[in-house]
DNA sequence: GTGTCGGCCGTCTGCCGACAA
DNA sequence: TTGTCGGCAGACGGCCGACAC
């Protein structure tokens, strides 16, 4: 895996990048993903990232993998920093945060309610998401573009031509440029991207079912960015470290950080993570202390379906306790068990608030 | 990355297509690196397999890392099992080792000197390995194989026919196969590899400079193995953890597994690896304490070259002390500055002993 | 002995409107 | 409105010996 980052270090902020691209990166996400402020208080959850870094390597977590008795399950931060990226090869969107644990005056001191609930994922509004046909990703043509979404978002073309007819440019997550040939014929009419199409089609590795998505904003550079179809064998462990010393790798990192209260860096891809494991501490105080839970209560959630508009599922609560009594005691992590209504088996335990 | 491993685990081991392919994975590894033996008795160096993840990940190993005073520079451990891999997308090997460190009293035991010191590298002898010319790796045309290595590892051609031509299969690290085209012509006359090449040349995103190599076995198998060229870019660090939680990692897994005299698990990469860091324990005691090192002695020692041949460089020892004391006190790793001969700048102080 | 080239032919890429869902 | 197809023209892939180093 490649990253997209600039500068000696791959790690390094991609600098005014982000803020560039950053429209581009929360549509690319998806909009259920959101990123807690910058300077922020989160709660980060070990269990959580554990679990990101057990689905990226394919691996459960060995039971082999002894506690850190100095850390507990949720962990009170400040969010030093966040920066987007972007994977070199697949294009899969990530973010990179440096986590402050509170010393226990500061934990204090934050009794109060901040009201920082996360910024809700700042979606484009002037943008479009086409899943690709078999024949937009085969060698033997162009893509075609949906009527009112190249009205929407694509540069007027010049009617008095004949065929009318112009040159896109697009730019990608990593501020790449990409030329297409955007045409308005065939008959009945429509609009085509035709040459350029191919060697994105090809360089991206695009399959049908993939999507794409433009994106329109005030200075027309045309953000373009790629959701991959959920294809089983995305997994891409690394021969680099075995997964037990990248579960203990993680552990260690935040134990350390919160005995010596400095910072400790970490990933979350939200792709490959299950639910959210750096969550707003607003968010989390509210949850736990100001929502009551009992067993029987029925709820809501909010699943994203395969064609990237949001569903509302519902459910009932069946049981509340600690998802792994020995090593994480006291845990909110997956704390409710719930039994869902509709019969779209799969689902697993949820997490503790939404 | 992915693995090549097979089964519902991805660390697996890859089962008996490791014995058929032992001959190629250390033909691909090149002819310095070697295994040793399972069940042997090792000696770890943690500092050394920090730096091939430091490596791997292109990102040095922060200062902010602690030391763990439990783990010491150098561990002795029994090598429990070694299984060869290959990463599925670039077909880089590597090793995967589960180690067990002594415990006191049977550190004790094997006072007496045990005569492994590992296989020395059992290169096939029957194989020929050819750095790719811009013509072999261009769409216009095939592979043409030098005249004695044809000869001397394909099958021997029918040469009654008019031209004389054959299809062979061969098979790579992964026990793919792969069909070629074998014709002997053109004036003056030569071996090519014509039709199935290209797939080949693609398949493996080879380029001018990398290599491949054919080995001939009495099952007539024709092992196909690559080495590519050392580019700059090969860095894949991941995206799944930081780097300073990875070194974290080796190290918690290392001191765990020391203090509880367990199992751990370990990844040699010989490409990526600056120098051996599992060594065989009869080859560091006779390095330690059976060789007088003194500071202007002078020594040789081995290196491949470009074209994958071996040639001695001379040296002078220049000092004998800790790389870092602070952090690895009385180590032996690379303890020992030298000052090289030959004007072949870019060479590192080197390890303890070879 | 082998790296690169020009020549040549066949396949595939890629642009077009027709047509149907 | 838009997914897929047949038709067609040009580009590229890929096999050949010539030739030079």
């Amino acid at each position: 895996m490649k990253l997209s980052a600039v500068g000696l270090n791959q790690q390094s902020p991609e600098g005014d990048k982000n803020c560039l691209n950053s429209e581009l990166w929360h549509a690319c996400a998806g909009p259920l993903v959101s990123l807690p402020g910058m300077g922020s208080h989160v709660v980060y959850f070990p269990q959580g990232h554990s679990e990101q870094v057990a689905v990226s390597t394919n691996k459960e977590v060995d039971a082999q993998i002894p506690n850190y008795p100095s850390l507990p399950p949720q962990l009170i931060c400040q969010l030093h920093n966040v920066t987007m990226h972007a994977d070199l090869e697949t294009d899969e969107v990530y973010a990179q945060m440096t986590l402050q644990p509170l010393s226990p005056q500061e934990q204090k001191e934050i009794s109060f309610l901040p009201a920082d609930l996360g910024t809700p994922s700042k979606q484009p509004t002037n943008y479009f998401c086409k899943t690709l046909t078999a024949c937009d990703t085969s060698t033997h043509g162009g893509f075609s573009v949906p009527h009112r979404a190249a009205e929407k978002i694509f540069s007027p073309l010049d009617f008095s031509l004949q065929p009318p007819a112009q040159e896109l440019v697009a730019r990608d997550l990593h501020n790449n440029e990409w030329k297409f040939r955007h045409i308005f014929r065939g008959q009945p009419k429509r609009h085509l991207l035709t040459t350029g199409w191919s060697v994105f089609v090809s360089a991206k590795r695009l399959i049908a079912g993939d999507s794409v998505l433009f994106i329109w904003n005030e200075k027309n550079q045309l953000p373009l960015g790629i959701r991959r179809a959920n294809r089983p064998q995305t997994v891409m462990p690394s021969s680099v470290l075995s997964s037990d010393s990248m579960h203990l790798g993680l552990l260690a990192a935040a134990a350390y950080a919160a005995a010596t209260i400095s910072r400790f860096t970490i990933f979350y891809n939200p792709k490959a993570s299950p639910s959210e494991f750096v969550i707003p501490l607003a968010k989390y105080v509210k949850a736990v202390y100001h929502t009551r839970v009992s067993v029987g209560m029925l709820f809501r959630m909010l699943f994203e379906t395969e064609e990237s508009s949001v569903r509302r599922y519902m459910g009932t609560i069946t049981g509340i306790g600690d998802l792994d009594p020995t090593r994480w005691p006291n845990s909110h992590w997956r704390s409710v068990k719930v039994g869902w209504d509709e019969s779209t088996a799969g689902e697993r335990q949820p997490r503790v608030s939404l």
